[in-house]
DNA sequence: CATGAATGAGAATTCATTCAT
DNA sequence: TATGAATGAATTCTCATTCAT
């Protein structure tokens, strides 16, 4: 299920470096940003660039390889909050765990929205997702007029406050996604504005990620 | 009070020029990041690079203008949002205008946070801010627990949305800030973490101004 | 006699702000180098640069009319050694006399040996410090195989004392041209390499000239 | 001692880099002057720029190196000189290594007297030359009260014929040195200025030093 | 295959010179 | 005419990527 599995057969001391130069790439990314040299990278790793290339053909493969790892602990997330007991407090518990994984890839967050790839898997965590809002709205806890999309815009706004806060306070985030449950809670107040459509998130990825490859004014 | 005042006495033209200029690069943040060449910023408003470096003397004292006046503008925001009717919608009214002054400065919203100085009128924005909070907290809008910090934090989460919808829905920001309105109102749940302390507000603006002075890695 | 009077007719104030200009250069150029900015000189000069350009076409003219005027200041010198007394004494009057002008113009000397200009009034001063040489050379204070061109070479020699020492201590070169008058003279140790020729050093000035008229790698 | 071994253990190429990088950095101050853009001294060396910044972070520490290495040939001259027979002629030997070194360095001399670094190694050449000068006085070659810092001056007084000759006539700086030797000789004419104190000197350094560092007008 | 040296396009900044006010 | 604002080519330096060892 991990991308390493996509590649043919990686001797087994190269797999080491792979996974070595992820976690390095990860670290350097939290501590000074995405735009850490790949130098600084490949120290990190205890490698030299040239095997950091001969892994990654650019920084940017590096920086998918993340968030397609991200992408998968979100949706092994996901499906594991099916399982939670009450089954409504898996929308939360979902919530919560993608704070966490947030923290944990503080500096490439960006890059999350990024990622139009994985169309069919992608297709699959919408559909657990949905379940779990779909319970969290049918136990009460959920107002009724959220769809999908709007937990998109809320994971955005939990990302402006873990890359925000994460140094400073690891922990802040959960204070701040206790205030955005209660505010998903029913209400009689209706919402201002209609939620975005899917299409519209397709384009807010097409968008940050045409961004990210080397967009410079023209 | 604004900046434009503190400049000895600029010539019509070069006046004319320095605006230009700050709204090109407002423009030019918006559309390629704060990564955009000085050269696309200084295309863009119809000059020269060395007009651009003759009216700021490095591009980070141009990032520095905008978000002074951003800074001034959310200032008068918030003391405008005083006059607000009923008293206790300056608070919400308050939020809503950072919402759009953001939508009007995306692309360089990570540099506000960066801004350690204005040590009064930082003070003097907190004490307005906190006022707007109580009336709202009084009028029965807010809950106790929330203190100065929590907007901090919300408006780090706007952020995060802004930055994100803006290209492909200007608007989108407005529903989420619905949700997070009825978020802060009065409940028996009580947060899970308490708040940020202002010395970890200072902290984080400490670290983010460090790292957006070319903070490479070491 | 003076570069002044070579322009049909400078309006007095003009004609004040030339001489101001020259004098701030001068200044300008001991205190930081001939790499000072346009823009320094103006200011010392109280005008602004475009009035500097106004009577000075490019920087390089600048320079060449302080070297001109030193040029000038040279050649008075020079004919006013002849007349000393006794007669004799001309040559090393002359030598000082430059050490004294070099000092007045530090920080633009290299130009002087730029100066390939004024092909008549160069032949002058050379047929007077002829002269002069002579004169000492008859009065037994000067060895009979130096020749003209040497004293070329003494007063760049000089020129390396006074750019170096000048800052700290402005009267040392003194010190240095007593060792220098007393090398010449008269000995029977004959000089192990025959003197420039007038040929050479007219090819010093044009590569001086040359490499002063921005000529970069290529 | 050299620099060379102060490298941790430079690959064989990249030593050969750094010499061809030195070397070209030598000839091309040398014709065209210090301020020759670092694209032609890549040039000229047969590598890129970037290797060039890779050996070297810093124009000027290239700069440094070169004269690190001059600095060097001179504390061995000084140190051969002692080895001198007769031992007298040690003083002028010196004095003609050190012209021949400046012939092989013109274009960056003024730096030479910006390094104020290696203080140690300054002092044990100044031990060196004032046993080299010793011996000439007793030897009766030098007059009496000829002092070490007006070694120094002398030596600047060289760089100013070499800077001067060397394109057209890269040895007519013997010549000079010829008159210059005769002039030290002992003689009953008093100088006419005590000579420069060390502390004097030591400030020469220091201004030049200053200027050499971007020091524009200000 | 791993390494880190080499590469060079591209970034910010400067400054002699021109031109609008 | 005097001023200083505007200009942009040139300069130093960086860093993702390639290649020799």
């Amino acid at each position: 299920m991990a991308l390493s599995t996509e590649q043919p057969a990686l001797r087994r001391d190269a797999a080491r470096n792979r996974v070595k130069i992820v976690a390095a790439a990860r670290e350097a990314f939290a501590d000074h940003g995405v735009d850490v040299g790949v130098d600084v990278i490949a120290n990190q790793a205890g490698v030299g660039v040239g095997t950091l290339y001969r892994r990654f053909p650019t920084k940017e493969s590096l920086i998918d390889a993340i968030i397609d790892e991200l992408f998968e602990q979100v949706t092994s997330l996901a499906q594991d909050s099916l399982d939670a007991q009450p089954p409504e407090a898996g929308f939360a518990a979902y919530l919560r765990g993608v704070g966490q994984l947030q923290v944990d890839h503080v500096g490439c967050l960006s890059r999350l929205w990024t990622h139009t790839g994985h169309a069919e898997a992608r297709k699959e965590l919408e559909s657990t997702v949905r379940q779990l809002l779909r319970r969290a709205q049918d136990a009460g806890l959920v107002r009724r007029d959220v769809v999908y999309q709007d937990i998109s815009v809320i994971l955005w706004s939990l990302r402006g406050v873990v890359e925000t806060t994460a140094p400073v306070a690891p922990n802040q985030w959960q204070r701040y996604l206790d205030l955005m449950l209660a505010g998903l809670r029913p209400s009689d107040q209706p919402l201002s504005r209609p939620a975005l459509t899917g299409a519209q998130v397709d384009r807010v990825f097409a968008i940050h990620r045409h961004r990210a490859r080397g967009a410079r004014g023209s």
